[in-house]
DNA sequence: GGCATCATGTAAATCGTTACATGATTGC
DNA sequence: GCAATCATGTAACGATTTACATGATGCC
């Protein structure tokens, strides 16, 4: 089976450390990471098929403690890189929005920090086509909606319109901090 | 079971007349509802659901064509207005923002367009609650993150500023068209 | 006659939700 | 000792996905 969203997002979770199913529950649960589940019914059969897959595995229990915590495998490792360098697609970016950014976050942690400008730039190319898809949409038919259909309609838009803002602002906040980096390792080494 | 937000969604489509199973795969999948799922495997046994529960029914197939349309019972349109008349919550806000905007949209079509403008401030204010929330988490661990983490919470941050502006531009919208709608009254029975 | 589209369904596998259940550890 | 929290799981139910399957209708 293809692995979900919320595998992937355990094994970014893991980028930094090892962690048991408490502890990324507790991170879920108290982080605007909250969209997605924290219930035990669906972290414990998760990280029981990540483990299945050799993606992650559980170091031995320290004394009588139950506490088992998951670390990385290489295997798993080179799994969420592969999805990380996945590219933008235009699906995506219409009906699974938080994955993409998901994936976004998750550049830096795995050392993909190079990936992040050609990721915006397919995600704000991306978004303008859909827009352009739903203004299509919006002059052929939305005189045929209800009142509230249609503003609701202008809701989806502005989301949009709101993204491909932040791509830009992002990408200039990206050049403008690796400049700050090419300084500071210029200083460093002088 | 509790009805799931696809279930509305076809309540929803049938305000406006009796549609197929194939008539509601068409809407979703040719609109930007295409959020929503339009497999077969989804629609009909979501139908059948719906039959069972007595709020929507099936007219009989003209001739022998196995065409079957689907119309609201008045149960059905009473459990969708029921729907429709919740409060805005907070974790519709923070989890599931496009459930929010189905029920705004049909609003006008229930006949509810006197439920728009309170909807509307309900659905600003709980947004700017979260908003809130989001920016004292940024406040206090939005240094430890990774950059990338840190721009794609900032990309969150933007949609929910997106939303509340929106909210106060649609209830401009919405008097404006009160005031559109009295005039033209006062000028057909004048 | 043949093709596109209309039209409805089922089966298997998997996943998520909800509720239940249990026990260890830590701090007071 | 007790309460809060840490910690991990299972069972039942229902829903979704994917793929498969079938047949009618309308048009050229």
């Amino acid at each position: 089976m293809k692995p979900a969203t919320f595998d992937y997002l355990l094994l970014g979770l893991l980028l930094s450390g090892p962690l048991s199913g408490y502890d990324l529950r507790s991170l879920i649960a108290d982080t605007p990471l909250s969209t997605y589940t924290d219930s035990p019914g669906s972290m414990y059969p998760a990280l029981r098929r990540l483990e299945a897959r050799g993606w992650v595995q559980a170091d031995e229990p320290v004394g009588r403690r139950r506490r088992r915590a998951f670390e990385l495998t290489e295997e798993g490792r080179a799994a969420l890189v592969a999805w990380l360098r996945r590219p933008v697609e235009r699906q995506d970016v219409a009906s699974h929005p938080d994955k993409l950014l998901l994936r976004f976050a998750f550049l830096a942690p795995a050392g993909l920090l190079d990936l992040a400008p050609r990721f915006l730039e397919e995600y704000e190319q991306e978004n303008r086509a859909y827009l352009a898809s739903l203004r299509r949409y919006q002059a052929e038919q939305a005189a045929q909606l209800p009142l509230t259909g249609r503003l609701a309609f202008e809701h989806g838009v502005q989301q949009y319109r709101a993204r491909m803002a932040w791509a830009r602002r992002a990408r200039r906040n990206l050049a403008a901090e690796q400049a700050r980096m090419t300084t500071e390792d210029r200083d460093a080494t002088q």
